[in-house]
DNA sequence: CAAACTGGTTTGTACTGCAAACCAAATATA
DNA sequence: TATATTTGGTTTGCAGTACAAACCAGTTTG
């Protein structure tokens, strides 16, 4: 058992908004687009707008903005990266908590 | 799907240390005390005493103080509710792991 | 006796999450 | 046309959190 792992993963993953989306991102193999995922959600603009800054300097998630006629779109997608850190890290959690109710 | 499940676990219980202080709780099923809590995580006094107390708050875990000879001794135990609590996180956890990894 | 150790708790600080406030541009309304 | 509202976000201010340093009461050691 080391528990202590759980104290290495990236504390950025930890938080569960931020995990939720990575979730959401993950499980719809396309791009999703900002509003999509603040009702999905049930975010605040402000909220979502700091947890993506935040994935996005670690890499997990690609933002991409461009027009759509003549308004802006900015659509999200999992790296690879980001997913293999979702799957390292839920597994970790998984482990731990198996462990726990054994 | 409903990864908005993420967004109801409790969010005392996501918190990386005090996961790490459940798991260990859990997985011992004695009592665990203070010291012993902080070699096995890697913690400060500090650091743990505070996460005990939002634990103890939550009714996670219970807190007994005695005297061992003539030195105070804390130890620590996972309530009932508490073990409750880690299997629901468990199970949000898998759910997502299998929706998101197929 | 003083110094150092034990077993913690309290406090100061730096960081974080959140929504309100804001902004630029597009569109609707009169 | 002017101007109000909506859209699609970003920035900012505040409240809450995690952490270790400082502290405290008592014990043991020299």
């Amino acid at each position: 058992m080391n528990i202590s792992n759980l104290l290495n993963v990236n504390p950025v993953l930890v938080d569960r908004v931020r995990l939720s989306i990575m979730a959401t991102l993950a499980f719809k193999k396309e791009p999703v687009d900002f509003n999509s995922i603040i009702i999905e959600l049930g975010l605040t603009k402000g909220n979502l707008s700091t947890h993506m800054k935040k994935l996005e300097t670690e890499k997990f998630v690609e933002i991409t903005k461009e027009f759509v006629g003549r308004k802006p779109k900015t659509t999200y997608s999992c790296t690879k990266f980001g997913k293999e850190a979702l799957n390292n890290y839920l597994k970790t959690v998984e482990d731990i908590l198996k462990k726990t109710s054994g």
